[in-house]
RNA sequence: GGACGCGUAGCUCAGUGGGAGAGCGCUCGCUUCACACGCGAGAGGUCGCAGGUUCGAAACCCGCCGCGUCCACCA
């Protein structure tokens, strides 16, 4: 025995602890991971890795997607092995107010704030931070099995990276789409920045609604309702519906704004609702994007109560400047109470934004800011999804991308933080002027005074938007570029199909002319067991590193792909278990294998592992029969993304069909060493099916479970190659026999079928039942059935006695020698008869079996029958069936009533 | 307010026009010479509710109820 196999044959279990990491440092050494940047992007494939947090660490969201990125990146490489390269692009992302957020707080247990440090040690500090704290998540994707190209990782913040960034601001800023606007913007007072639309989240909540009483000159009053008090400081107006006959006569006129006393016009605007309240609206342009947009059209003065920190200006009044929203709140209550204003008051659920970023409630306010307009970024990105050059899996992702481009806004770029890409704008301090460059400029061109840069940074999505070609080496001309743009398919989670994969197709199609990639596929979102988000801040999370630890990499990516079914899916700590019994079934079938032709073939082993399949027998046909069905149906479904049935679909191939069947069928004509002899039996061509099968298998499952696939090949290949180098298996249609499935299904159903009669009737485990076969169709399989339903056939009145002598006598010794070879004279008679598909097996011997149950069985079989008979014969009966039904399936039913009546014969 | 997804066995989910399935859990039997992370056999379901289409509906259509997610500027 060799001395390799020699070492499988100890091993029990696979233990993913002890083999993972060393089959990591090989793939890495291998230098399989990182293609040379040759060919066309139209040969090759690429994924541009959704570059995590700089900071973060592995949650189940990048696990899944991991697990989905990596099948497809392992799948390809096999499958163009030797016509082109595969690339998945890594990288992480600077995340700007996360990365800000962190350190800042960490500061504050050394009792710092950032502007005590000032900007530029803090962003010094920010670099040390990263130094110390980033990039474990790439060490954690290597856990997890994943192949990115891990030679070429980039980072948002790079060098090359950051003029990449600069050139994209200056040529939109010269094409006129970014522009500097004082306008309502989304204020996050806990990170001190203005942020987008899309980094608001909406939180339901219960305030109290407040009826105001305003004063109208000349006489009579208008009554307001509103959650904010302290927002009438900034009123500026008040407001009612154009066609509101009942305040016609107000119009024009001007209310008088109490605890201020200014005045202000009473207008008409179709925005306000005349079923809300009393149809009459307070207008606070400075503090809410409606009444915004109110002003502008109304022309109406801005007055900012709220301050960029929190608090109330100079602007809201002597006895309110300086406190808080919420102290402000209460002070303008109370000081509308002593004045008698407040009519009413009652709790009102509405939704209040909060900032996804610092989980601080956003204040509107307005702002000097740098906005993008994107319609005419949008245009040729809608277009391409509607016309299919980007195609989105799943397809009803597709509708609401083209919803939200076909309604899109400016985005608001710009940041005030210090950690992220600084606009390359230069303002002159003597004259005003704006220069937008990419290096600063000496003096200003205008009036040659001092420039300083606008201390606002980018967006952080801005940076990532160009992520695809960016990592590439754009705007140069690279040969990585040209090698790997556009890549094939990006895989997210749909909570930044806006945020990110939109502005991606924008960008990537305006500056490079075609889209980044041609699909998006858009994977599951792992809820927690009970159905809840899985959050940390919520204790619901799942920490995926742990639960590699328990149960291995192949275990942990197999049961999140088979989890991953529909757009909401729960964890399930099954599906994962499911995945580590599959690694170690397919570990103990193949060490099983390999041990036994070893024992029995010694160095014809190796003759074997190269041979092509020679099937023998009905079930080796019939194993490479499923197995091309297998191969086949894996193929196909991770090419349209449905990894949960690849991965369930290879779980019942290894088991229902592989181990359970095919290896139990043919145990016997795998001798071990003491049994072996010099003769050619037929255990040559046995070697080389069944290693056929294993090699195909697990080679197969390679993208999906890596690891144990990797470990068995190097005992199942003898070139040292590894597995993830190798070609993808083909399915081979020439090994497809529809009539060997056949004759193996009914077999299988016959074999189940005696089981469960011997279990009812308490046969011990092991003991052979004295019985005859009567029935048509197990002429290959008869044998089979004896064995693995223990039975003890005698020849006699045996209907299916052409079985092939080459094959079948020197396997199993239960042929001939059922009664010890001495049959009596007269048949013996029956004792019990088990219906099987095309006859019956009739029991001979009544030692030891419970014949009683055996009875009841057989009469509730029966009723089971008569009632099934009953069922199909009145859907034959039925009006109308016979008529308008397929003529097949009439012909089916039939059949199948056919069937029945000769199983009811035999019970 | 709009959109999407999901309600099938105790749990997690397949099935999407003609015989109700898997994994886990449960019951019974097995240390059968690959695997006890195993093997064999079972029990367990008015397929959310109510209509409609059809010869036939768990599946297709309409409505309702429940759960989840995303989007949206009603004070």
């Amino acid at each position: 025995m060799s001395e390799r196999i020699k070492e499988l044959e100890d091993r029990t279990r696979f233990e993913p602890a002890q083999v993972e990491p060393q089959i990591v440092e090989r793939w890495l050494a291998s230098g399989l991971f990182h293609p040379e940047p040759e060919g066309e992007a139209s040969e090759n494939y690429a994924i541009a890795i959704p570059p995590p947090n700089v900071t973060g660490s592995l949650h189940m969201g990048h696990a899944l997607n991991c697990s989905v990125q990596d099948t497809l990146i392992r799948y390809n490489r096999m499958k163009s092995s030797s016509t082109g390269r595969t690339k998945w692009i890594l990288g992480t992302d600077h995340a700007g107010i996360a990365t800000q957020a962190q350190v800042e707080k960490a500061l504050l247990a050394e009792g710092l704030n950032r502007h005590e440090l000032g900007r530029e040690k803090f962003v010094e500090r920010v670099w040390e931070w990263q130094a110390h704290y980033g990039g474990t998540i790439v060490e954690q994707f290597k856990r997890l099995g994943a192949s990115c190209d891990y030679s070429e990782e980039r980072f948002t913040l790079d060098q090359g990276y950051a003029r990449a960034v600069m050139q994209v601001f200056v040529r939109l800023y010269e094409k006129g789409w970014i522009y500097r606007d004082r306008y309502i913007v989304n204020w996050d007072p806990g990170s001190r920045s203005a942020i987008s639309d899309l980094e608001v989240e909406e939180r339901r909540e219960t305030d109290t609604l407040y009826s105001i009483r305003y004063d109208v000159e000349g006489g009579a009053s208008v009554t307001i309702a509103t959650v904010r008090p302290e927002t009438m400081l900034g009123d500026t107006a008040v407001a009612v519906h154009p066609g509101d006959e009942r305040y016609r006569s107000l119009v024009g006129r001007k209310a008088i704004l109490p605890l201020v006393g200014r005045h202000l016009p009473i207008i008409a605007d179709d925005y306000v609702k005349m079923d809300f309240g009393t149809g009459q609206l307070k207008v606070t342009p400075a503090h809410d994007p409606n009444d915004f947009e109110i002003g502008s059209r109304h022309e109406l003065d801005q007055i900012s109560v709220i301050g960029e920190d929190g608090r109330m200006t100079a602007e809201a009044g002597e006895r309110f400047a300086g406190l808080t929203v919420m102290e402000a709140r209460e002070a303008v209550v109370a000081a509308l109470e002593r004045e008698g204003r407040i009519v009413a008051r009652e709790d009102y659920e509405h939704e209040v934004p909060y900032s996804h970023r610092s989980g601080q409630r956003i204040e509107p306010l307005i702002s000097l800011q740098w906005f993008m307009s994107m319609d005419e970024l949008a245009r040729p990105a809608i277009t391409a999804v509607r016309e299919g050059q980007v195609r989105i899996v799943p397809e009803n992702h597709q509708r609401v991308y083209l919803d939200w481009m076909e309604n899109i806004r400016p985005w608001c770029i710009s940041r005030q933080l210090w950690w992220g890409h600084r606009l390359p704008v230069y303002y002159c301090e003597t004259c005003g002027h704006v220069t937008v460059a990419l290096s600063a400029p000496e003096a200003c061109s205008e009036c040659a005074g001092h420039v300083r840069q606008e201390a606002d940074v980018l967006d952080t999505w801005f940076s990532s938007a160009l992520w695809p070609f960016a990592t590439l080496g754009w705007p140069q001309a690279t040969p990585e570029l040209k090698a790997f743009y556009p890549t094939n398919v990006l895989s997210t989670a749909r909570d930044i199909l806006f945020l990110w994969v939109a502005r991606m197709i924008m960008m990537g199609i305006e500056l490079t002319g075609e889209a980044p990639f041609s699909d998006v596929y858009i994977h599951s979102v792992i809820q927690a067991p009970d159905g809840r988000r899985m959050s940390k801040s919520l204790g619901t999370g799942i920490d995926p590193l742990q639960e590699i630890d328990r149960h291995g990499a192949d275990a942990v990516r197999f049961g999140l792909l088979a989890m991953s079914s529909t757009q909401d899916v729960r964890y399930s700590a099954e599906k994962v278990q499911q995945g580590q019994a599959l690694a170690n079934k397919l570990f103990n079938a193949t060490r099983f294998a390999l041990v036994r032709i070893d024992a029995s073939l010694g160095s014809g082993r190796a003759a074997a592992v190269e041979a092509q399949p020679l099937p023998r027998t009905v079930e080796d046909r019939w194993i490479l029969s499923r197995l091309t069905g297998i191969l086949a149906d894996t193929a196909a479904r991770i090419e349209r993304y449905d990894f949960s049935h690849a991965a369930l679909g290879l779980y019942d191939f290894v088991y229902g069909e592989l181990c359970d069947w095919y290896l139990e069928m043919v145990k016997q004509r795998l001798p071990d060493l003491a049994g072996t002899d010099s003769e050619d039996d037929g255990r040559q061509e046995l070697a080389a099916t069944l290693l056929y099968v294993l090699r195909e298998t697990v080679a197969m499952a390679h993208p999906l479970i890596p690891f144990v696939t990797e470990e068995l090949w190097r005992y199942l290949d003898d070139t040292g190659e590894l597995l993830a180098g190798c070609p993808y298996p083909r399915a081979r249609e020439d090994l497809l026999d529809p009539q060997a499935e056949t004759e193996l299904a009914r077999t299988i159903e016959a074999v189940t079928l005696v089981r469960g009669w011997r279990d009812s009737v308490g046969a011990r485990a092991g003991q052979f039942v004295t019985a005859r076969l009567c029935a048509d169709g197990y002429e290959l399989t008869g044998l089979l059935l004896a064995r693995l339903a223990r039975l003890q056939l005698l020849p006699e009145d045996q209907r299916s006695h052409a079985l092939d002598p080459v094959d079948r006598s020197p396997v199993n010794g239960v042929a001939s020698g059922a009664g010890g070879g001495e049959p009596s004279a007269a048949a013996p008679t029956a004792v019990a008869s088990v219906p099987i598909p095309g006859g019956t097996v009739e029991v001979l011997s009544e030692e030891g079996l419970d014949l009683g149950a055996a009875e009841r069985r057989r009469k509730a079989a029966k009723q089971k029958l008569l009632a099934e008979i009953e069922r199909v014969e009145g859907k034959l009966e039925r009006p109308g069936f016979v008529e308008k039904a397929p003529a097949a399936v009439v012909e089916g039913e039939r059949e199948r009533l056919a069937r029945l009546r000769a199983e009811l014969e035999v019970l």
